[in-house]
DNA sequence: TGGCGATTTGGCATAATTGCCAAATAGATC
DNA sequence: GATCTATTTGGCAATTATGCCAAATCGCCA
């Protein structure tokens, strides 16, 4: 592996490691539906308004989501909807496992 | 967010996250193009054996990639390739992140 | 300007990840 | 069984991630 191959492959590891977050998944997919300001997006998953304005940053650092300021009020939508494919290929991995775990048993 | 969904979120969380790391993203891609032992991979890598070994468990326990042991060797394969898939909606994560770079300059 | 709600940032304690070395395990060969 | 190669596991130090509280910032409106 040279320097520009390693140097690659960190910048992808850096956007899947935004995506890799129980709380950040639940982001994304929330404003797969429509945008929303931290406060709505709090209330929903229930942690301290900080924690889930870091996790917006790591997010927006990503490249993944983009934020609008409108009033005193911030507002995230999505700028990379693909990122939902990766929903559909993870439930294929759990079934995939799901299986494993019938062949052990038998 | 309930306990279901935190649950269903955590597992697909704990997926993503086997793949969020360089040199795991390096094997994946190298798999994608033919089975290889660990010794293999570790020489294409240059960390330790050890090193390697533990990200390939990683993503064993993960369910995305498998291992058949024949003789005193082990050979890994792509279990769930549409993993895969992760790599294009990447670049375009990059690309519309680089496009905002530009407009940032202008 | 002062106060208020919304959001971000700093800081800290705790937990998780990473990479290496050393040791253990497994199969092949003698 | 002894030994060699291949791989995994245990353990440790260093780094990074996480979540909360407190404090700072920002925009609005009286």
């Amino acid at each position: 592996m040279d320097t520009k191959s390693r140097a690659r492959l960190e910048a992808r590891a850096k956007i899947i490691k935004a995506m890799a977050h129980p709380t950040r998944l639940f982001i994304v997919e929330e404003l797969s539906k429509e945008e929303r300001c931290v406060r709505d997006l709090t209330e929903m998953i229930g942690a301290d308004v900080s924690t889930v304005s870091k996790h917006l940053s790591v997010l927006r650092n990503a490249g993944i989501i983009r934020n609008e300021r409108r009033g005193s009020m911030v507002f995230y939508h999505l700028q990379v909807p693909c990122v939902l494919n990766f929903f559909s290929c993870v439930e294929s991995v759990l079934e995939s496992s799901a299986k494993d775990q019938l062949n052990l048993i038998r």
